[in-house]
This record gives C-alpha cells, sequence and structure tokens, in this order.
DNA sequence: TCAATTAATTTGCCCGTCGAATTAAAAATG
DNA sequence: CATTTTTAATTCGACGGGCAAATTAATTGA
C-alpha cells in the first residue's frame, strides 16, 4: 500500500504517504524503513525552488529504487514481438522489436525466440540477460495468469500448455505470462488513465477485440481465472462467422478480417497487396465518400458501440479506456460511436462513464507486460519482507 | 468471517471453525466468546446418536440466536407486495401478501404502505412491529444500496429519492433498501444455491431482467453502486422498441410485454383478458404447436440466450443460476437455451459454467431482502462489539 | 541566538492472533 | 470404579502490527 502510494505520485515524503494512506506517521516511518532496507525504495533530496521553502523540518522525499529491479516485457502479435526494458521506477532502458515468425508457431520456434528477443532488449539498453529480474510477456488468448497456463493461444501449434514453466527451464529468471489485453490494463494502471483511478475497463483493439477489467486496483480476472471474452460476445443472434467457429461475435464485425471479408465482395485486390495496405485502401475510400466502404465501417462501430454499452451496463464503470494504435481504427473512436453508447446505456448523467482514447501502440503493451512482472516481483519481495522478520 | 461459517453450516463446534478458517482455537475460542456475549450465537447440545460417539471431551456445537433480531423482509412489484418475517437463524415467522396500488405509486401511498405492510405480516407472526430489528426492502430499478438512493424505479411517481430516509422517518426501525435481482442473489447466498460458491451470478426473470452478481461472497453493485442492468445489454442493433425507450434491450425481447406486443400483431383479445391469461393462452397455442406463437418464444429464448452466453463470457462465472417462478417461463429455462449457452462461450470443457434453475417466487425474493437486513444488522451489531471493547 | 514550526523517529501501549500448556469431559481399560 | 486415553475448549504468555503521544531533528523567522 504504501510502494504503491510511492510508485504513483513517483516521489512523496513520508508525512504525505500518513496522510494520503490514513496510517500514523509512526507505522509509515516503521515500513519505509523496511523497504528501504529491502532497497525498493530510496530517499532523495527534495528540490527546494528558493523562495517558497516553508519553516520546519524539511520533508525528505521517497521514491521507487529503480536499479533495484530491472525486467523486460514483451508482447507477441502475429506480425511482432516487440519488447522492453523496464526499471522499477518505470523508466524505459531499451527496447527492441523483431518480426515474429508466421504462426501458428511450434513449441521449439517458441523457445528459440524469446531468449532471442531478451537477448536483443538486453543488448539495446547495455544489459545482460542476467540482470533482468523477471520477464513479462503478453499474448493473445485465454491465460490463467496466477498459474501461468495458457488454455488457449492463436499464435501456438500447441494449446493448452504452462508457458510460465515452459519458458522459466530455458531462462534464468522467472517468466509471468499473462493475457495481452491484461497487459495494457496493466499498463494504464501504472502509467496511463488509471493512475489515480481504482475501477476501470480497457478495450484494446488489434488484430482481436480485448478487454481488461479493473476493480479497486486489481485486475479482474473472472471467477475461474480466465480473461474477459470481450471478442466473443455476442451482438446479432446467428451472425457473422467469428474465427472462433461461432457465429455473431462481436470480433467478427469488428476485426480487420471482418472488415476485409465485406470488402472482398465488391472489391477485387491483386494476390500480392497486404492485409494492412487493403484495409488502408478501404478506409480512404470511405474517407473519399465511397458509400460502399462507408458502410462496412458504419455497420462495424455500430456494433462496437453496442458491445461496448453492454459493457457499461453491466460493470457501471466511471472510466472506460480504449486503447489501439491504428490509424484505421479511427472509426472506432468516433463521436459517434460514444453517442451511441451514451443512448444504450441506462447509467444517466453523471453516472455516464467517461471514455478516453489512447493511442498506444505494442511498445505500451510491452511495458504492461513489463509491469505485471515489476509487480508480481515486488510484491514476492514484500511477502519475503514480512517472512524473513518472522524468522528473526 | 466465523459468523458466516457458524451461518452456513448452521451449527458447528469451534474445533470445526478453527480448521474451517485457518484460525486457531484459541482465536475462535475468544471470537466466539465474544459473539455469544452480544448474544448473537448461543451454544447448543450436540445430539449424540447411539454408538457412534467418539471418546474425548464432546464438541459443544454454536448456532445463530435465531432471537436475537427479527426483520422483515419485503418486495414490491407492480402487482403485489411480499413480505417476510425471518430470524436471525433463517427461520420464517411469518409472512403476508397484498395487492399492489396500481403503479407509479405518489410518496404518501408508499408512505402508508410499507408500514401497512409491516402490521400485516408481523401481526401473521403474532408480534409487533416494534420487535423488528431492522426491515428490508426490494424493488426492481437503480437502487444504490449503501445509501438506500433510488435513482430510478418503474413503481414509484417521484424518482431520485433516497427511499431509506424517507421510510425511516416513519418507522421505528432500521431500514435497508435493495435492487430486487440483488434480493434474490442474496437469497441464494443464504439460503440457496450459493450458499457454499463463492462467486456466481443471478439472473432473475419477473416483468424484467434482472443479474445479481456475487463476486467472493459478496454483491458486486458496479464500480459505480448502481447494479448490474442485463435486461438492458442490447442483442440486437436497431433491435426491438424497449420500454426503457431504447432499442435492442434484451428485456425488449424476454419480458412480458414484449410477447404480448409480438403476440398482438396476429391475435386480438378481449379487453378484459388479464395479461396473465394471455400469456398462458400464447404459451399453450405454442405448446399445442401453433407455430407463429412457437416462433414468438423461440425468439425470446435465443435472445436471451445470447445475453446469458455474454455474461458467462465476461464473467467466466463458475455457476449462473436462473431464478422465476411463472410456468411461462420455462421455455427460458429449456435445455435448447443452455445448449446456445455453451455453444455461444469461450469457455471450453470443464470452464463451462454450471446452470442451475431456481423456480422461487415472490416470497424467496422477500426472503432476500429480509436476508439482506439481516446481514447489514449483524454487520453493525459485529462493528459495535468491536468499538465497545475499545473503550472498555 | 533562540523561539517557532514542521518532519521524522522513538517509546510505550493496545489489540488480535498464535503456540503451548492446561483444564474439561467424555470413552476405554483393567 | 479408579485410571488412562483421547479429544475439545480454555488459559496463559508472547509477539507483531499499528497507533498516540512524546521526543528528536532540521529548518526558518525574529
Amino acid at each position: 500500500m504504501v510502494f504503491s502510494h510511492i510508485r504513483n505520485n513517483l516521489q512523496m515524503a513520508r508525512i504525505d504517504i500518513a496522510n494520503a494512506t490514513g496510517m500514523s506517521p509512526a507505522t509509515v516511518t516503521a515500513i519505509t524503513a523496511e523497504l528501504i532496507a529491502a532497497g525498493l525504495i530510496e530517499e532523495v533530496q527534495r528540490v527546494v525552488e528558493p523562495g517558497q521553502s516553508k519553516r520546519g523540518r524539511p520533508r525528505v522525499d521517497l521514491k521507487l529504487h529503480g536499479k533495484e529491479h530491472i525486467v523486460a516485457g514483451m508482447k507477441l502479435t502475429g506480425r511482432w514481438v516487440t519488447a522492453v526494458i523496464l526499471d522499477l521506477e518505470g523508466n524505459q532502458l531499451g527496447r527492441a522489436q523483431v518480426p515474429m515468425p508466421r504462426p501458428p508457431l511450434s513449441r521449439q520456434t517458441l523457445l528459440e525466440l524469446v531468449p532471442k528477443v531478451i537477448d536483443a532488449v538486453t543488448k539495446d539498453a547495455d544489459m545482460a540477460p542476467e540482470d533482468l529480474s523477471a520477464i513479462g510477456i503478453g499474448i493473445p488468448g485465454t491465460v490463467q495468469a496466477t498459474t501461468g497456463f495458457v488454455d488457449w493461444c492463436p499464435l501456438f501449434q500447441e494449446q493448452e500448455i504452462n508457458l510460465k514453466y515452459l519458458l522459466q527451464d530455458s531462462l534464468p529468471m522467472p517468466v509471468f505470462v499473462e493475457n495481452d489485453a491484461n497487459s495494457v490494463a496493466m499498463a494504464e494502471l501504472w502509467f496511463g488513465f488509471g493512475k489515480d483511478v481504482p475501477d476501470f475497463l480497457v478495450v484494446t483493439i488489434e488484430e482481436g477485440l480485448g478487454l481488461g477489467i479493473v476493480l479497486d486496483g486489481k485486475i479482474f480476472r473472472g471467477t475461474q481465472g480466465f480473461g474477459a471474452e470481450f471478442g466473443h460476445t455476442k451482438v446479432q443472434s446467428e451472425g457473422a462467422l467469428c474465427r472462433c467457429g461461432q457465429r455473431g461475435c462481436l470480433e467478427a464485425y469488428v476485426a480487420d478480417y471482418a472488415l476485409l471479408r465485406e470488402a472482398s465482395l465488391f472489391r477485387k485486390w491483386e494476390e500480392s497487396i497486404s492485409d494492412e495496405d487493403r484495409l488502408i485502401q478501404l478506409y480512404d475510400a470511405a474517407k473519399a465518400g465511397d458509400q460502399t466502404s462507408k458502410s462496412i465501417f458504419d455497420r462495424a462501430s455500430r456494433m462496437f458501440a453496442m458491445g461496448l454499452a453492454n459493457l457499461v451496463n453491466l460493470f457501471d464503470p466511471s472510466l472506460v479506456i480504449l486503447s489501439g494504435e491504428q490509424m484505421r481504427f479511427d472509426y472506432l473512436y468516433a463521436q459517434a460511436v460514444f453517442d451511441i453508447v451514451r443512448n444504450s446505456t441506462i447509467q444517466k448523467g453523471h453516472h455516464q462513464p467517461e471514455i478516453r482514447v489512447h493511442k498506444w501502440g505494442d511498445m505500451m503493451w510491452a511495458k504492461g507486460a513489463a509491469a505485471y512482472a515489476l509487480e508480481e516481483i515486488v510484491r514476492l519481495s514484500i511477502d519475503q519482507l514480512g517472512n524473513s522478520d518472522a524468522h528473526s
């Protein structure tokens, strides 16, 4: 609790922590002493701007001790593997991006890929893999973060594997695996709009649709530990076919492949043109006023708004963050979408959630994965702190 | 914690509580002593069946002290006001049901109605209203249970009122107001399928659709305190008009009025026939093989399954309880519905939630409201326990 | 130089919890 | 029938987390 307050405020004095948490100064002194002894935080001299110094003993700020833990975060998509190095303070020390082999990956390929990326990203930070305290990996699919068990991931050949233990065996540091939408939620919680908000939803828009649910400052993983399958909530009875094999999934209306499927009816592209480029052409056509192209995006955004509205109706959130980088998703961030959401939710007036857009790229997702690794490592450190005390 | 263990197991010995909670026997002794002193629990002699008695000091069972707190629970619908008297043990001591004046009710009518019902139900239990420690009231609409503030309720003329304080002024006991779906969830938690399950969803089917979300043994009220608006999640873009004024709400396909609206296209009823009877006729026709009638129910159940599937996809529950009394809802409990849910959710195999049906009537809803009142009263008692200790 | 002021620490205390020892109440034993 | 065995419950002493109050530390202002 003390730790997360310091983290959220970057640096603060003990007295401020006491006020913010409601604890007594005595308790704060005791706890911070332990954290300092454990190397997790450190004292820093507060820079006093001339003229505004007050009388009395000056406060001594505390901040996270960045060098105590350095971790890597990694994000796997069908096209790229993106990685960052983060220290405990959240400073980005290095980054790397390598092309992803064409999925689905064999176990062998995966076991070679991850260390390769770690080598690359640590090199970028002028470090060695051994310097890392942990790595966090964000992947699409259904992941039980507590155990590292991957029920299903579109990127892998093998399913139902324990990726955490699989990778840990060939790596010198602990590995934490997390659903990629939850990685982004984590990034929002540590570095983004969610810093001061205890409850919010993060909707991610990428190849698929993801949802991260943050309740009371913690990620809600469903009662059985699996992530929220927002992309496969149904928005149409007997609707469009989804790549999951079911019908009417939101994803089947909003994802790239859904848009291209529609477009293929009236547009013939050369084989050689990438999906990416096709989408850009489609989007440009819509913007230029082509009604058919426009109707494709219109339907997608209408369906998306409907899915969002359902989330708002069920969770009654005060904040919804939409996270996705690409230009081609602009239509999903349009005012029209927000209007539909507002008109499709019961929450009235001051209960309407704020909807904010974060155009974050893969790097932020990787940072989220790193944040998850940091959180777990810190949690372990603090737990051990308590235990070692008990023995002494 | 100790208290809820005793409540859930009806009666158990101290040593069992220690084992179940992980506390030491010493602690259990201390806590139970306090609870006994407060009158909340009492010792009972365990009935030893001959032949199966073990050596050693016999365990002394503890059970809730029913007479310590007697509460009333009340459920308001558009047609009836249903009330029960419950003691702390959950024994039903009395019941009453009076017709509801035609909504919307004025403040005056409401303020007269509630005491009248309390008089009736306490009389049925051979008691006086003064004997009640509290009353709990379950109403449809959006209710902030913590404050008793009613944002919107279809039964009342006035909206945005604090029903809790409004009623408390004219009643001798504290009043707790709760969304009716949450009342049912509460009933499941105390008396039903949810007794041993920490996380589950309760879907209620009545005039509208309700949802109670139980996470970690507590009712989840959305991050802003308002209940989950399941009935107004959207299952169809630009769909059927709902009584809330929006389009495509699940309720607009499943609720009574939705079915009758469809039926009115091909069936003309006498003015005098009640909605209730119309529905029964419609249902009988469908059962008898009338294709048009059947298609109405078919669509309703298909939409309902879709809404359920979305809940499962988002919350990943291990248990979903469907609660509704009337025969006319049988089609919603059909195997076909469960099949659609299973085929529309990502959860596979062992992660599929169990779906159970509870044909509970208004009386159980009222019991849930009473349970809520009991929980609040007990919580207050236990809190005061700690405080009075601090002073002594 | 000395008060005034504010931050941080130390001290002593309370409370909840625990392990270990003790007491209580039964059955089994000879 | 007294004694041992067994199991439940309680008591006792101790410990750790957290707090209020007192104390110490470090600064500004008079």
